[in-house]
DNA sequence: CAGATATATTCTCATAGGGATATATATATC
DNA sequence: GATATATATATCCCTATGAGAATATATCTG
């Protein structure tokens, strides 16, 4: 999870998964694509590949990256456990605001 | 986008992020229950603050910091857009794979 | 085998940012 | 108003890491 999270933090690392999201491509197309130097895009995408975040696959002298959806997919995963806790929070809010209308509702009706 | 994943990509942070996923809590307490010492929670926060994470409503000399829904929200949609082109991924990959087993069975055949 | 092409690795440098400590600020209590 | 409590900020140190350049490695083509 955290590893996931820390590849995603580096601004180019972010935009190289976005470019795969299309479809994997090899690392001269990214570094072209993105502008940036070749040995910095496979630094990058060592990162990634460490991270879990890419597959590799050889075709000749290129190598072509593709996204792999694990990850993601518990990124997915650990991100519902706050959808509900969030939703649940909601509520309780509207809980204590009316709970605190009551309140003051008492404390004018006694005299404060 | 990149704010929320830098903000969460820290250990401690991820951690504080998890706790205030329970409920909203004083600075104090935050620090108590992951040992930490109150400045860096604090400075840990002021980032969390920075990037939209959390809101923070004062009680007496207490912050009470409590999670902020949307850059939750946001990292969701952002995912949804992985899970769509991963999933059309995993179709075609699913394709290369039964065309595999066709062509195993058809070499089988062939008494390969 | 000699290029040419594609990628990975290594090295150095500079900077960002996290940890520790001390201190400042704000509020409550007496 | 003095003190205690809760938090924020400032300062210093140190390490991790991203950028750049040079070089190593691998594969293809002739």
């Amino acid at each position: 999870m955290n590893a996931t999270l820390t590849a995603l933090a580096e601004p180019n690392r972010l935009r190289i998964v976005e470019l795969l999201r299309d479809k994997p491509r090899p690392v001269g197309e990214i570094a072209k694509r993105l502008r940036l130097r070749q040995p910095q895009v496979s630094k990058h995408l060592r990162v990634l590949s460490d991270a879990g975040l890419v597959d590799v696959r050889p075709v000749a002298q290129q190598r072509i990256y593709q996204l792999r959806s694990e990850p993601f997919n518990e990124l997915d995963t650990w991100l519902e456990t706050f959808r509900r806790s969030m939703t649940d929070r909601m509520d309780r809010l509207e809980d204590l605001i009316s709970e605190r209308k009551a309140k003051k509702e008492r404390e004018k009706a006694h005299g404060h």
